[in-house]
DNA sequence: CTTTTACTGCACCGCCGGTGCGGTTTTTCA
DNA sequence: TGAAAAACCGCACCGGCGGTGCAGTAAAAG
């Protein structure tokens, strides 16, 4: 009982690092169970065919990832009591925190997904998509939240904008691993700080 | 001479559609000359291996990436004289251009192969870095021409706000795939047309 | 009309995803 | 402590795929 789940953790560890550097397509089953030193029939005990693995691991990566979410701004509201400055906080902690990721950031399940649509069924391709959905309405709350105090310099759509924290983080993702710079992702949150700071506090002269 | 030419765009066209949607490991050569028409001796006289086909594939993308680059910006250049201006002209064509694709954008190959890195070796992985590299480079000229004629309204890096540009376009597609609307990609690259005006434009009032 | 190009056909190898099932060890809990 | 449930192992088998090698051939170019 214990056992198991322990097992499947590490299953799904060693299968996530293969999948996010090499697509869910080219990662064997073959190369986790060796890695995880367990049989075949071992690895078919916890998840009934690669579908329901590719399902466990999206869905674990989710939950990790808004807890994440959750504790950054959390700690961000704690610092500062106004939404937009606790907010330019906690962007900054992002920043931080992705520039202390030693070998740069893994990857995102939700952008490899996308990338290997063809290989799901419709009901992971379905929480992929609503992941992504809650993601622009939790920030969606956080603009419109600032934009009651503060009126934004410029008229724009707060769906986009919210659409924007994620539309950021996963672009830079993708140039830090490309370029292999993993400060990449960090400047790239600070310069979307830098847009929001623009976008709605008040011009300083 | 010309036949082979053809049949080879006719191969790369297929697996380029099949690695945009399924991933480079998961997109079998079986099914490209199935779709094809052709024998599996037929694609090997074309490509060597596996990782050939990948490096054409990356190098014809990028390009006909670069010349659709080139054309769009040249185009809006023409429309103004003021660098910053037409820039901002050419975000919105480029917008337009993402709008315009009716069932979206297909994916980008920069990014299938940054989520595939395993797979190809070192020359392919390096072809892709200096393509993004070669995009900064693109849009750093472009800032600071700007720049000599509008001074920024914020302290901000030049290599990350050109890095910006390929980052929103990376994510915004992402972001599109997931949730399965297209006017997003089109969407962010408008966001960044108002980063771009509120840090350039001096305010107007 | 010969050379080059662009293929076809076939045989073969080893790996992989996946299925099925029977047996065994380990853990849990009553 | 001991039975039941959980967590595996072993093995056999299937079809598909990446890839190699090579001999032969149709078609286009010169």
């Amino acid at each position: 009982m214990r056992k198991g789940r322990a097992t499947r953790e590490k299953l799904m560890d060693i299968a996530e690092v293969a999948v996010l550097s090499k697509g869910f397509g080219a990662t064997s089953i073959e190369e986790i169970i060796a890695e995880a030193e367990i049989t075949k029939s071992g690895f078919f005990y916890h998840f009934k065919d690669k579908n329901e693995l590719a399902r466990a691991l999206l869905q674990r990566y989710l939950e990790t990832e808004d807890r994440i979410l959750d504790n950054l701004f959390d700690r961000a509201s704690e610092l500062h009591d106004d939404p937009l400055h606790a907010f330019l906080i906690g962007l900054k902690l992002m920043s931080e925190m992705m520039a202390d990721l030693p070998s740069g950031h893994p990857g995102c399940l939700v952008a490899t997904y996308c990338y290997n649509e063809r290989l799901f069924d419709r009901d992971v391709q379905e929480i992929n998509r609503e992941a992504v959905l809650r993601w622009r309405a939790r920030f969606l709350a956080v603009f419109e939240e600032i934009a009651a105090v503060y009126p934004p310099s410029d008229d724009v759509d707060f769906e986009a904008l919210a659409d924007m924290v994620s539309t950021i983080v996963e672009g830079g993702i993708v140039m830090s691993k490309a370029v292999r710079e993993p400060k990449v992702l960090a400047e790239q949150i600070m310069m979307l700080r830098s847009y929001i700071k623009l976008l709605f506090l008040p011009v300083q002269n």
